[in-house]
DNA sequence: TCGCGAACCGGGGACCCTCTCCGCATGGTA
DNA sequence: TACCATGCGGAGAGGGTCCCCGGTTCGCGA
């Protein structure tokens, strides 16, 4: 990617600047915070963010990649110490959970599964949790607690999508087990 | 609601042509298009748009009430033509279809069932679809197709997150209908 | 250590959107 | 017909995004 030369060092130290001032704006207002405020924030022209961060989303994606490589970290913990199935719903419910409580954080998700009209131009974030994702889908199905005929992006759309309809509950984190719950045992009876 | 004096002719006039030009745009340009411009397509200064519609959202829920009310019609079509349970998928589903189809329907919908801060602040759309998914849920209930577990709105709830998940998926009617099954049947395997 | 070209900075400005305000035009009534 | 409450319209304030370009700074090579 970056290669080229390795970046001034004053051009890497506004990057980082940025990439700080730009986590606490989300936290604080969203993922529609200011760009201009957190220019300057940084103590930056509005000039240095955009060459940096051509859209909102990838400043959104930098600031939040270390959390997101958390979620990568995560899913691998949780295979080795329970069994597919659960640690599948555990890994789902947290990442549901995350989206939630760290603001602006599911518009990363949400884009991260998107088809952007069919090259599959996947963020760094995107690669990330499909890579966790599917490792986990996988070894469910290979278990037989998960049906077969569902694509790992499938099962992280149908959160995002539960998530989605947990925060329009006013969700607290048991809503959101809830909706999980209903999606993994199906609205059917019996 | 609107009783206290019938409106001024040209009050009237000017009303009904910002509703074509709002469905005009809306169409267009999705639930984010320019206000000043629909006003200028009605012909109208923007100050009387914003007279008549306080927010987007209401004129947004304006412009789509015909269509609303056509699913609160077709609930009890459906009800009267097929066994509850396949009444409510196939209801589910065109509620779905339309949601994507329609731009900005989507985002009203999910409007409908939010929770605004614990008070039942219903939009006249909520009322409508709340209604009809409400007869047709605890008719399901009652045949037993149903769990009994989950209230109307959580229905109605998921369903918009499902189309959010189709959406994301770069969705047309297939990936609704496999999503929405997804849905009813559950996760699991068995 | 010094000089130079490439790389980077900054903030002013163009453009778009929302929403308000108030002088003015007009419809409906006596 | 004449009056005045009511509704109109569009300019303007405020706020946001994003680009552009003159000036500055860095760090490589000698």
């Amino acid at each position: 990617m970056t290669q080229g030369r390795p970046m001034r060092a004053d051009a890497r130290r506004n990057y980082e600047r940025l990439l700080k001032a730009a986590a606490g704006a989300f936290a604080e207002h969203g993922e529609n915070a200011s760009l201009d405020d957190i220019a300057k924030r940084a103590g930056v022209g509005s000039g240095t963010l955009y060459r940096h961060f051509p859209t909102r989303q990838a400043l959104l994606e930098a600031a939040y990649v270390d959390r997101i490589e958390a979620f990568g970290v995560r899913a691998d913990e949780l295979a080795g110490e329970r069994p597919p199935g659960e640690a599948l719903a555990e890994w789902l419910y947290e990442l549901a959970v995350g989206s939630l409580q760290v603001r602006g954080m599911r518009a990363l998700l949400g884009s991260a599964v998107t088809e952007h009209g069919g090259a599959a131009a996947l963020t760094a974030c995107g690669t990330v949790v499909h890579g966790a994702v599917t490792r986990l889908v996988k070894a469910a199905q290979a278990e037989g607690t998960l049906r077969g005929d569902v694509e790992p992006i499938d099962v992280l759309r149908l959160t995002h999508g539960v998530t989605t309809a947990a925060e329009l509950a006013g969700a607290g984190e048991r809503e959101i087990r809830r909706y999980l719950r209903l999606l993994t045992e199906g609205l059917r009876a019996g």
